[in-house]
DNA sequence: TGATTTTTTCATTTTTTTTTGAAATGATTG
DNA sequence: CAATCATTTCAAAAAAAAATGAAAAAATCA
């Protein structure tokens, strides 16, 4: 294999990374994930070999804070597994590439707890109407009842979405 | 009715208000919306009357500038309906309180774009993996045909989930 | 254990997003 | 159609989010 061979080889991955860095920063993006995360797991997705957080950082221009902080995220969306290379002292990331599990996590730790929440603001919200006219009452409570459903339907349904990603 | 029931009940709209704003700005915030949309569909869903941009500036305490965007894209996504108000020329806006037709909006305006450019992203992928070895060729062509299913079955799944929002 | 390496934390800086409000544009009325 | 009022636009300011990197903490090794 000659020298240009290897060039074109080495722009070719470069590229095809550089691409799925893109992807995942947009993805991530979407999910409220800053573009630190997204540029990590972009670049782990297509890595073969599991990388040390040291090469994550030279490889994406990136502080050892962002890296630290951007794979601490990754982990606990389980998007990410740390593994143990022999003969190495550092940790070493490799991209878990399944995508429900993914979600499925996501939902859990950023959607839910939001919809928890909103339920407990709704009965808030109903018992400033107790001292309301009747006429009053009646429009609060249609549109109590509305949001009633919608953290209903959200609760039941966001977790069964992930389920439903027959990848 | 004496003084102190007036002030009371004013008091308990008000509060009532409150905590529709502080429910819909966590919502919009999930769905990557500014604080000030959240704030005035917040308002506008539990007002009986529709109300004019004036009357939304002074009541949430927010410039000319973010009513006018913020109604701007709560249009767009036909989260509110403008109304004319006979005898009055400005114009007065109404919350809808469809929540189905709202995410099924957002779905299609802000989520299948993305998408879209993603699975030219994806074919994009594709091509820079001609000049790899096959070992190599094997590895990236398994992940990006697990990127094809996600974004396939993205596109499939998102615009039903708003279907199943039986409200 | 002590020295060395790796990782995390977090105050500060940088970047991005959102808000503001004055000027421009558009609409309505007499 | 001129005057007035309402709305949009957009450059600048303010606020919020993310990134940085040095210091602290944790882990590993000899």
């Amino acid at each position: 294999m000659n020298v240009e061979t290897q060039i074109d080889e080495f722009k070719n991955t470069d590229q095809l990374i550089t691409e799925s860095i893109d992807f995942f920063v947009r993805m991530m993006s979407i999910m409220g994930l800053p573009r630190s995360v997204g540029e990590i797991y972009g670049l782990l997705y297509f890595s073969p070999d599991a990388l040390s957080m040291e090469e994550i950082c030279t490889k994406l221009g990136i502080s050892i804070g962002s890296a630290s902080q951007g794979l601490r995220t990754l982990r606990n969306l389980k998007a990410v597994k740390s593994l143990y290379v022999p003969g190495k002292r550092k940790d070493h990331f490799l991209a878990e590439t399944e995508f429900r599990r993914l979600f499925s996590n996501f939902i859990k730790d950023e959607i839910l707890p939001h919809l928890e929440s909103a339920s407990q603001r709704i009965r808030s919200i109903e018992e400033k109407t107790s001292k309301c006219t009747d006429d009053e009452k009646k429009f609060y409570e249609i549109r109590i009842e509305k949001l009633k459903r919608l953290t209903k339907a959200g609760k039941r349904l966001l977790p069964a979405l992930a389920g439903l990603l027959k990848l």
